[in-house]
DNA sequence: TATAACCCGAGTGTTTTAATCGGGATTGGG
DNA sequence: CCCAATCCCGATTAAAACACTCGGGTTATA
């Protein structure tokens, strides 16, 4: 289990995209420019996301993305899991010797135990939830102004570049060896 | 909350002083030695420790660091949250707009929420429990030689650097805005 | 007074991370 | 049939955080 900014990036993501996905495929533009996530990162993140099953594209004018299965089955922590793989290898896998010598770590345990705790409740919520959660705050979901752009293409704001890194709880490298 | 490497040290120290301490004040450079762990980066961490009065140390020969209070009365949250600070400044504290303008960001209920459930668990583990842990699983805990040491001081292996940085969970930049 | 121990802040190099870039593949509409 | 909208993807970059060191202190015992 990890969680870096980037697994928020993506569950902002899913929770437009769930929203919107009924009046067809929404465009990663469109995300963008709404939650201010920049183009390209999201492209890196529906990348993942797709090859999780989590969502489905089309390409072509007129694309995007939908869900690939009902936002009720779909949990926080299948999209964490996607876009911030656990890595685990390297690491004592269970059994190795986490420390010097004498048998596993003394925190092994204390560490697995938080881990699971972490995506039993990160699996607990379902990307519906978060969407009822905006639904119940009074948030306004917009029509799609057609297909066509309105005349004056409208500068578009870019998300501009923070790169604020940090964040993780990575609890394969909490094994690592010291 | 935030969770490093750093954090996972502290534990591990904090319960091998737990365990000796009985014998009276243990050295930095023993748990060192015992647990791998860079005398200097010991040193930085149980200056944190004693700051949040999780140690009390004594000084010049035959000094060393004890526990600040009964090991019951210590959980994995206060050693955590001793050497990893939150630093939980410049995020949004609640009610600022994490997000580009409309309100609050629509992920921050969710984070605070997990937040929440890591640290109930990390305060529901006391010191204690840790020790009992591990003295339940064999673990034998040998008298201190005296203070002389014996006669070849034997090389002492010094832990090797590892620098393998990452892990961590900080749900302070969790919020910063994108 | 020598030495064992704690004390502490300023530094250093590596890794990770967020984010970009440049090009390529598909497909619908005019 | 071509143009543009859209997805696709690997390589690369800049900044930051992290793990860890260093060098000089202070305190106190013997």
């Amino acid at each position: 289990m990890r969680l870096t900014t980037k697994g928020r990036f993506a569950v902002t993501a899913m929770i437009d995209l769930a929203l919107r996905q009924d009046a067809g495929p929404v465009t990663l533009a469109a995300i963008s420019q709404r939650q201010q996530i920049s183009l390209s990162y999201l492209e890196q993140l529906f990348g993942k996301l797709r090859r999780h099953n989590l969502v489905e594209s089309t390409r072509g004018p007129g694309g995007g993305y939908t869900l690939g299965r009902k936002s009720t089955d779909i949990t926080v922590a299948d999209i964490i899991l996607s876009v911030d793989e656990p890595i685990d290898a390297t690491h004592c896998g269970g059994k190795e010797n986490c420390n010097g010598g004498d048998g596993r770590c003394m925190t092994h345990d204390l560490w697995a135990s938080l881990n699971s705790k972490m995506v039993e409740f990160l699996d607990s919520v379902s990307l519906q939830k978060l969407v009822d959660d905006q639904l119940a705050k009074g948030l306004v979901v917009e029509h799609k102004p057609s297909i066509k752009r309105a005349i004056s293409p409208m500068p578009i704001s870019q998300p501009i570049r923070v790169n604020v890194p940090n964040s993780v709880f990575d609890l394969g490298n909490m094994f690592a060896k010291p």
